[in-house]
DNA sequence: TCGATCACTTAGAACTGTGCTG
DNA sequence: CAGCACAGTTCTAAGTGATCGA
């Protein structure tokens, strides 16, 4: 099929024909292509893109939305007796997560679900077979070593071969779906409002502005208790129905957590009456829907946030004029804070230091002896700063142990948090010190003065009847302290830079909660599989529609879902000048006859995409004509925006948005990828067939990196090395030829006589330098080509981990090849997958 | 309806740790 | 054992999208 592009939209499922894909140079860079580290490779040539194949099976369709109906809440922490018992998958074994302290373990998870949506049986199956059921108890009695180890991974059965007989998994899956969810009765809203009965609660939503309720050290009492009481009831019992129900219950996938902050500990039991039953608390959090509007949890409790160490002045004065100068501390702080980029490529930038000039003489004052920046010689100070890292870097290993332990000290009760009865880790505790603001690519603010933040800048949202912690800075008070169980955030405080904005304090990507979200979205993106059919059927009818916007809407979904753009909201001019699919501008695009679209653009992070494709004739002439009698600066989409388009895009399918497209592409072909014939042979060259599939992912959704600065000098060296090795065949070959003519070696390059060898010998040679040869020209090649890059923000963010785990276990990988320890714990929710699911 | 606000996800760079190599 | 590449973690900027409120 040579490759045509043609990207039918409806084409049917096997149809998967890759549309060509040619990506030149994709070059990291903004605008200026001055950098030249920045500018790119060409690599990416045409690398056909698969248009997944993605059929629609009859569109089953299922509304289920996420959870937003059921009341259901969480049990405090506490009660909850009944905790559902939680079975642990073999597969749950098999990953090995180690000691760790953290707790993970995350509720019952619900799978819920999407565990409702997937076929029931063949969970069950799996869950039968192999599944333990704990009992009681909670995992602390039970040897970690039966929860966790055993990796059998593999085992599955389920022979991936019969490709065909998976494609259809899309029925699987999809058909599976289950009407459960037309039900509920959509969707709705999720205004704060509307579920809480509660005056009480409904004043919560609000409070973004200014809530005023809640004041500091209140401990309220509050009817608080007997709603959790309610709430609590309810759902456990409609989780044990659900569960049961489903059989497939549980869940919980624990993972046993020695947790070690004493502190916290503390507080757990304090909260619940025992241990066992935190644990088991856990298990009944938040449904599947639960979501009782908004609620996010029942309890919570932290310690705030950590602020950056006071100032410490060092004294080395940096010139002016050549001159040394006195500077305050606070004019001494931002000047090293400047002194310390002065190798960097911000500095380089006007931007940046206009920015920082304006910020730092606003500290100098107008008389200050340094008048202007340029007559600044920041050396001495950056000098200084070079020799305190290296001394750092001098430190003995015990010496560094002892810093390290000392700082773990201090911060160790900032790190936890207690989610109803369950200990989680807190992502960012600390709060941003201060600095000069590296805004990325040509970001009008870059280089301003990013000030302190104080305790009195910053809210605190905690729970009703925690403790609220303890300004760490003596003689300050928080801001703020709110009660707001609909939304995650444990500390927000203004974004100096950008004071209409914020820096919040959420959990880490290991919590329930997050984990929680992260499975719905996969969710809501494999359920798009079940309408894309229906939706490339609509927007290649719309292409013609005769209402211009309805167009407009076509051609950017089609866009959106061929090439995975994203969505492209508008920006302020005190942002970088970067577009999405709804802000592209004429000049972004550019039509290739006969119908190839040539784009070049910066999107997020002033990354370039810039990619060449075919596509629908009818879609080429529409971007024609969008772009008629326009300025090159115009907006290619001038009836759009991204409101306009998701609104559009949620009646097709419910709460569907740009993004998902973006999830669900990635995945898809993640999971197709997968699906080839995996490599056989040992585990190393099973993840480098992984790693191939995560690249193409990667570039599909333009994941960049910068070029190490050592690239170039790295690359060098392995040619060196290349061509040291093909001179030592040379020799071999040589020799060889003298041996088979009875003659001795040559000498080597120090004059030596070598070992007389047989010919075989030095057949055997030849053989093994060749092996090498080929090696390290792969491994050059491969160097190269991921040299700009990025496969983790993709393994982050866009592959359902499912379908990972699934390649690990069909194939007998352990999982931790793939998944450092973050993510193991990231996605422990989805460790217990069927080894033949399919996304 | 629309701009502003808020919450949360996604992103690459910078930093840190670690294991290999010579 | 130092110096390195590379892997993994941390940091925080930059997106998306829902909701608010006029």
């Amino acid at each position: 099929m040579a490759y045509q592009n043609n990207i039918n939209p409806n084409l049917s499922e096997d149809d998967e024909e890759p549309l060509v894909f040619k990506r030149s140079a994709a070059s990291k860079q903004n605008q200026s292509n001055t950098d030249t580290k920045k500018l790119s490779s060409q690599r990416y040539d045409g690398q056909p893109r698969r248009v997944s194949d993605v059929h629609s099976s009859n569109g089953v369709n299922s509304s289920v939305q996420k959870g937003k109906m059921a009341p259901s809440t969480k049990a405090s922490p506490g009660k909850s007796p009944t905790a559902i018992p939680k079975e642990l998958s073999e597969q749950n074994k098999a990953i090995s997560i180690k000691e760790e302290n953290i707790p993970i373990e995350h509720p019952a998870e619900d799978n819920s679900d999407s565990d409702d949506e997937k076929p029931i049986n063949s969970r069950l199956k799996a869950k039968i077979n192999n599944v333990k059921k704990e009992d009681s108890d909670d995992e602390d009695d039970k040897p970690l070593s039966t929860r966790v180890n055993k990796s059998n991974v593999g085992t599955s059965g389920c022979k991936p071969s019969d490709a065909k007989e998976r494609k259809p998994l899309v029925q699987k899956n999809g058909s599976s779906t289950i009407d459960k969810g037309k039900s509920s009765s959509l969707v709705s809203g999720k205004r704060p409002l509307d579920k809480a009965n509660h005056a009480e609660q409904s004043a919560i939503k609000k409070p973004k502005i200014a809530d005023s309720s809640t004041s500091i050290k209140s401990k309220q009492v509050s009817a608080k208790t007997e709603l959790k009481a309610d709430d609590d009831d309810m759902t456990l019992s409609q989780r044990m129905k659900k569960a049961t129900s489903a059989n497939k219950s549980s869940l919980t996938k624990k993972t046993v957590t020695k947790v070690s902050s004493s502190s916290i500990q503390k507080k757990i039991q304090k909260g619940k009456k025992t241990d066992k039953f935190s644990k088991y608390s856990k298990s009944t959090r938040q449904g599947p829907s639960s979501n009782d509007g908004q609620k996010k949890w029942t309890t919570l409790e932290h310690n705030g946030v950590i602020f950056p160490p006071p100032y410490k002045p060092h004294g080395v004065k940096m010139l002016y004029n050549g001159k040394p100068v006195n500077l305050t501390p606070e004019q001494e702080e931002v000047a090293t804070m400047y002194a310390v980029m002065i190798d960097t490529e911000y500095v380089q930038k006007k931007t940046f230091r206009d920015n920082f000039w304006n910020d730092w003489r606003k500290l100098l004052g107008k008389n200050h002896v340094i008048q202007k920046l340029d007559a600044c010689d920041f050396k001495p100070i950056y000098d200084w700063y070079q020799k305190e890292k290296e001394k750092k870097k001098q430190m003995s290993t015990e010496e560094k142990k002892a810093v390290k332990e000392e700082k773990l000290k201090q911060e160790e009760k900032y790190m936890w948090a207690v989610v109803d009865g369950v200990k989680e880790k807190v992502g960012n505790f600390r709060v941003e010190p201060p600095g000069l603001f590296r805004g990325r690519g040509e970001h009008p603010k870059s280089g301003k003065l990013k000030r302190r933040i104080s305790p009195s800048e910053v809210t605190i949202n905690i729970g009703k009847d925690a403790e609220v912690p303890e300004c760490p800075i003596p003689g300050e008070r928080w801001k703020e302290v709110r009660h707001d169980n609909t939304v995650t955030w444990l500390a927000f405080w203004n974004d100096p830079i950008n004071p209409k904005e914020f820096k919040y304090v959420f959990l880490a990507a290991s919590s329930a909660l997050k984990g929680q979200s992260d499975k719905e979205k996969y969710e809501k993106a494999r359920k798009l599989k079940d309408y894309i059919g229906d939706i490339r059927a609509a927007y290649t009818r719309d292409f013609t529609s005769r209402d211009p916007a309805k167009r407009q809407i076509a051609v950017a979904t089609y866009l959106i879902d061929k090439l995975a753009l994203r969505a492209g909201n508008e920006k302020d001019d005190d942002e970088a000048d970067t577009v999405g699919c709804c802000t592209l501008k004429v000049e972004n695009v550019k039509a290739i006859p006969p119908n190839s679209l040539e784009f070049n653009f910066l999107g997020k992070d002033s990354i370039r995409y810039e990619n060449t494709v075919e596509v629908e004739p009818a879609v080429y002439k529409e971007i024609k004509k969008f772009q008629e009698g326009k300025k090159d600066s115009d907006d290619l989409f001038d009836k759009l925006d991204t409101s306009k388009l998701n609104a559009h895009l949620k009646e097709l399918m419910p709460g569907l948005t740009a993004k998902v497209f973006r999830t669900y592409n990635a995945s898809i072909t993640l999971d197709n990828e997968l699906y080839q014939e995996t490599a056989e042979g040992d585990v190393l060259k099973k993840k480098v067939f992984y790693d191939t599939a995560n690249k193409k992912v990667a570039i599909i959704c333009n994941h960049q990196r910068a070029v190490s600065k050592s690239h170039e000098s790295q690359m060098d060296k392995l040619k060196e090395k290349l061509s040291d090795l093909q001179s030592v065949l040379k020799e071999l070959k040589t020799d060889l030829d003298r041996a088979r003519n009875g003659k001795p070696p040559l000498k080597d390059a120090d004059g030596k006589q070598k070992r007389n060898l047989t010919p075989e010998a030095l057949q055997k040679k030849i053989a093994d330098a060749n092996k090498k040869i080929d090696k390290l020209k792969l491994d050059m090649q491969t160097k190269d080509d991921m040299k700009t890059i990025a496969l983790g923000t993709s393994k982050i963010n866009y592959l359902d981990p499912r379908i990972t785990v699934a390649w690990c276990k069909r194939h007998e990988v352990p999982i931790e090849k793939i998944f450092q320890k973050a993510l193991l714990a990231k996605f422990a929710w989805a460790m217990d997958v069927d080894p033949d699911f399919r996304f």
